[in-house]
DNA sequence: ATAATCCCTATTGTATTAGTAGAGTATACC
DNA sequence: GGTATACTCTACTAATACAATAGGGATTAT
């Protein structure tokens, strides 16, 4: 798996409603202030997580982004799968893939599936519940302005 | 981690060189032929890893490839990290990024740098003489020919 | 000599990435 | 109803990486 700057805005930002769950609509100025995206960037990144249902728009004066579910609703692997796409370290590793015919594909794809396992099974156990809190237990707190 | 074509093509290609290693050496057309790849390509791939001290070659007629370590002494991710760079999903992981000020990073960073260990703990775990091992024990042997 | 090898650099076509640009639409508020 | 402040949408672009391809050279067994 590789993260782009894409992915990574879009969970930075998807965290920072998550900060936001329910209270009024949050600006785009003010995430992509916070998160230091290029805002006609993010203002793609928020239309894509709109289409993938993770987050609502209001628009208008006294309009934002509001977070679609609750935080612990949304685990990451869902966001990275949608924004990134297959996250698999190399193609053969999907269930479907044909081609695999050579003896080195056969025992180098099994290490490739470890490989994804292993991942899978961190980015699909993490909410953003769940990283909220390790937010709350740690030190950054005390110099972040909300 | 993503695997590029190159890497796929430099693990498979060392791979083979392992199953013969202690005979004579592989020619290219050989390495090219068993694991379909483009011959002109295999050739930068096998100059790189001669650089990076996996592979020895012998020039003229009968000459070819030939591991330059035993199967055992070489690790699938030493390999991986000398063709694909870094392994890590997103630079930040890296033990020198700096720039790490806001509360996002901290949280999500620690997230990536878990998926760096668990792949770090498989790839740096395996050896090409643990991958001969698995080809013997496995029913693909049947089909293949030296 | 010559045929079969490996050695090395440069070039190219394609796709992806990380933005930029610019016009449009909705809504709160006076 | 006008206006400022938001979000919406499509198109474009510069830079880079990827996956080859091309075309010479140099070495060695016979």
């Amino acid at each position: 798996m590789k993260i782009t700057y894409k992915g990574d805005y879009a969970l930075k930002t998807i965290l920072d409603l998550a900060r936001h769950y329910g209270n009024s609509p949050v600006t785009i100025h003010d995430l992509a202030k916070r998160a230091d995206i290029p805002i006609k960037f993010l203002e793609q990144i928020l239309l894509d997580l709109k289409r993938g249902g993770f987050v609502e728009s209001r628009r208008g004066k006294v309009g934002g982004y509001l977070l679609a579910k609750e935080p612990s609703g949304i685990k990451l692997g869902e966001v990275i799968r949608f924004i990134e796409g297959p996250i698999e370290p190399i193609a053969c590793v999907s269930k479907n893939y044909q081609g695999c015919n050579s003896i080195y594909n056969c025992v180098l794809r099994e290490v490739w599936q470890w490989v994804n396992k292993a991942t899978c099974g961190i980015i699909d156990n993490i909410t953003f519940e769940d990283l909220l809190k390790k937010i709350e237990d740690s030190d950054c707190t005390i110099s972040y302005q909300i």
